[in-house]
DNA sequence: TGTACATCAGTGAACGCGCGTTCACTGATGTAC
DNA sequence: TGTACATCAGTGAACGCGCGTTCACTGATGTAC
């Protein structure tokens, strides 16, 4: 193959950076550029003309992926005519349904990354994205008698807990009782 | 060097379960054979004396830190002289420390490993011992009030968000948001 | 208690393999006239 | 609008390296007599 238009780069670089995205909270970055190279349709030796380093790409599907999550904060608001209150409990449903923690892939950033955001050196871009991103979902989740940042780690703490025993009756129950804990105390 | 007592051997044995169970525990589950045997101050070749293989290694690493995390929670209700609540609010405060946060590899085993576990086969030892272990956990957290699953989502939560957020202004709010939500409910 | 020898924990080189990254090459695209 | 040529996105082989695992070897330990 020889060389493609400018808009074909673009849209190829586009759906690399989205599949790192996906792949990277599927299955940690230690997935391999070839491997993100192959699932986006292409071969592994042109990655470094688009991007520095897995590092760089890195920085960039973290921020696709939280991009996405603003994204999502925006249109579940809109989708409840801009009732706060509203739009939180929906989310709270659905970001501790089974269905949530079966698909990491589009899931919550947050969640996903967060031990290899915390293996990662403080001066990573990812990293500042990562808590950049923390701090806005934290502040999505405020309500007037609850700080967003406790919610946010109870929700954080039942989805990756619900991963890490899926498959046992325990998983559905850790989900349950967050939802039920969040839902209440709402 | 010639062969080793065989008191020697299991020391030597008990030595390589520890430092995996801290290492796996510091930086993930990809740390390698290699760098584990030498913190054990033993050469890598001698492995397969001892480990059938690596999975094998971190099926005893995860049982050896879950055993150590029953042994912390009995020592803590001793030293409160067997009243429950006592121990469960102490225990709240050291895991949420800053001390915690920076010492993940002689920490809270189901806060270090979760990603790492989710991402193993659902047949892994491992798993098998994580799962049972995150059970006990949060039965040690039940409180009359309060469903201890939920408060361990939320303790674990903001451990790993701390973690990922270290050297933000960010981390320290929020061990200090789920401590202050963990004893006000308490 | 001494001696002869089998055992086997630990060593270090080697195995095939996949990693991140580089590079010479291809040939369609983009551009200068 | 057509033609000639430079550009450069993508290919696939190759690089040095570290991985999990294997293996021939060493020599002190453990044991049989």
């Amino acid at each position: 193959m020889g060389r493609v238009s400018q808009a074909q780069a673009e849209e190829n670089r586009r759906r690399v950076v989205e599949t790192a995205s996906r792949l990277f909270r599927e299955q940690g970055t230690q997935v391999s550029v070839a491997d993100v190279m192959k699932a986006a349709g292409l071969t592994h030796g042109g990655f470094y003309k688009h991007f520095a380093s897995k590092e760089a790409l890195l920085g960039e599907a973290t921020a696709h992926a939280f991009d996405a999550l603003t994204q999502y904060h925006k249109d579940g608001l809109e989708q409840h005519g801009g009732q706060r209150g509203a739009a939180q409990q929906a989310l709270i449903d659905t970001y501790l349904s089974p269905g949530h923690r079966d698909s990491p892939g589009d899931g919550c950033p947050v969640a996903a990354l967060v031990t290899d955001i915390a293996r990662e050196g403080e001066e990573h871009e990812a990293r500042r994205i990562y808590t950049e991103g923390v701090g806005d979902f934290a502040e999505w989740l405020t309500t007037e008698d609850q700080d967003g940042i406790t919610r946010l780690c109870t929700m954080l703490g039942a989805l990756v807990l619900a991963r890490a025993t899926n498959g046992s009756p325990l998983s559905e129950e850790i989900l349950s009782a967050a939802r039920a804990a969040l839902t209440a105390a709402g």
